[in-house]
DNA sequence: ACATGACCATCAGCGTACGTGATCACGATG
DNA sequence: CATCGTGATCACGTACGCTGATGGTCATGT
């Protein structure tokens, strides 16, 4: 930890021993370094005296210096550190650059199965070297936390806003209602409708607490859930079956799939606002940025909100 | 080769670096490192002024900094830098106390087997790390050239001294006649009475050739050589068996040796004189100039030649 | 709401350390 | 013996880095 008899050593140092040792002359050296013989003399001099011994011995006359056993022995371990110190710069430029470094980025179900592979495809696509993580949760309440507490680099994070957490809002992700195909309306669907048909719904996590209260305060009557599962594809395959309607986030559903109906319920529910979420005040790796700007792009389409047609363009273009 | 990014940090930045991140705050590691919080505050900041990106997150106000990704990612490299510095120190520092080192000796046969196990025996008990190699030749020009070459860092040489070669003496080594132990004389042996006796000896090296020419200086009439070998031992049991007598250097037997009889030859033989050399000029390692030391040492009993106390009690005193 | 305290950034000032350029001393070379 | 290529040394000027003081920011406690 002292490094004792290195403690006066430089980085100019070992590079001058090495330069000297190399060319087997200060003045070439020195020439080599953007010095004059002056300082080298000086700086292996001050090696030295640092040293309490010479690296190098002078025969004198025009014969090259030679490096004492001493100097043959820091230079092996002057290579090693400057190796080490390249090694290094190269990791920082790489970095720099978003071609590496580590992302540990937190998401929920439908960002998961919806927009989320298309953002990673497209990173990894550019830069294959990142180290991209995910974890998966659907508690509104975990990722604030983690990403405080510098476990997460960014999280998904659905309206709310946290003290000590910045966020950009990505897209508003608006409910839809999921009927059997054979229900042919127009466009909007009164939810006043969805008394006294059987409902499939998510377990009753926050997103689901949400939709229910909103569907109770616009509707007269109680509402009938005849199955729970947090599985979308379960959902829309119970509603296809016949089993009932469905009240999902549009990102919950496939906006192509022919073989169900969706629609816009009427009256309207105040839709989610997914946003992108990080540590205020945390400077963000070029990595993490670039991540930024995908999604971003990358859910541009969605935020004309309501229109079947922009979910879908958004959601195949990868 | 360039450290592209890292070219004007120093050694103290990233010491300063990590004396930040583990200590959470700039007074707090300026006071661990010796300095004000001003001048890491700007140590730190020159550190981001040369990566040109900030390695902390101030978050302002009483709380501790925390490191952005970049400073992470710096922060093991620097770890690993500083790892290796420390190492180094502490390389140099058995080095320089002797306690390590490589250390090789050229030597020839009647050294080998006389003072040089004890030499290198009290070397290894001082310095068991020491990484002690012998090259052994017979040859007498092939040493100052390795010397000079730097293959070698010390040799035992014999007489001559080569240019860009210092030597220093370590004592002489007087030829000795050996004969059946029946042959009993008082301690000198006249040389004359070797002629018409068998004679054994040691192959047609240099050595041989010159107790040969000397032999034939002092001697009337041709010596019979009946046998030639390099192998000591064999040249000993040859001359116990009755085969004949032989003349050899003083190293070459045991003087404890009851079995065959020893004299000093009449007229006497100039002594070779065995010294230590090394490279003119060359700053010999801290193991190399102990084990001159132990050599001078050991080999002092032997300067007082011709008795054969005196070898005897050089060779056994390990 | 306000005062307090802990923290970092900034500034001016100053000493030192470092690189330059010139000169000296040394040894090989012809 | 003169020359050349070498490293050491010196005086000099600049520039860098540390100090000490000050101001701004934010959390905490009354």
């Amino acid at each position: 930890m002292v490094m004792s008899r290195l403690r006066d050593v430089e980085i100019k140092h070992l590079v001058a021993l090495r330069a000297v040792a190399e060319e087997g002359t200060f003045g070439r050296a020195a020439t080599r370094l953007g010095y004059t013989q002056s300082a080298v003399s000086q700086q292996i001099a001050g090696l030295e005296r640092a040293l309490g011994a010479p690296v190098f011995d002078r025969p004198g006359g025009p014969r090259p210096v030679e490096l004492t056993p001493l100097g043959s022995l820091l230079l092996e371990h002057a290579n090693d550190v400057l190796g080490r110190l390249d090694a290094a710069g190269a990791a920082v430029e790489r970095f720099v650059r978003g071609e590496t470094g580590p992302l540990v980025v937190g998401t929920f179900q439908s960002v998961t199965t919806s927009i989320l592979p298309t953002i990673v495809g497209r990173l990894r696509e550019e830069s294959p070297d990142v180290d991209i993580r995910l974890r998966e949760s659907n508690d509104k309440e975990a990722f604030p936390g983690a990403l405080v507490r510098g476990e997460l680099d960014l999280a998904f994070t659905l309206d709310d806003d946290w003290p000590g957490v910045e966020t950009e809002v990505l897209f508003e992700d608006p409910f839809v209602v999921v009927t059997p195909r054979s229900d042919l309306r127009a466009g909007c669907f009164p939810v006043q409708d969805l008394v006294g048909r059987g409902l499939v719904g998510y377990q009753l996590t926050s997103c689901q607490r949400e939709i229910e209260e909103g569907l109770r305060r616009v509707v007269d009557g109680d509402l009938d859930w005849v199955f729970r599962t947090d599985d979308n594809l379960a959902v829309v395959a119970l509603v296809r079956s016949g089993l009932g309607a469905a009240v999902v986030p549009r990102l919950a559903v496939d906006v192509d799939d022919d073989s169900v109906a969706i629609h816009d319920p009427e009256p309207p529910i105040p839709p989610r606002r997914v946003g992108l979420s990080w540590k205020a005040g945390r400077t963000l790796s070029p990595v993490a940025l670039r991540f930024a700007e995908i999604a971003r792009e990358a859910c541009r389409p969605l935020q004309l909100s309501g229109t079947r047609a922009g979910a879908a363009a958004a959601v195949t273009t990868a």
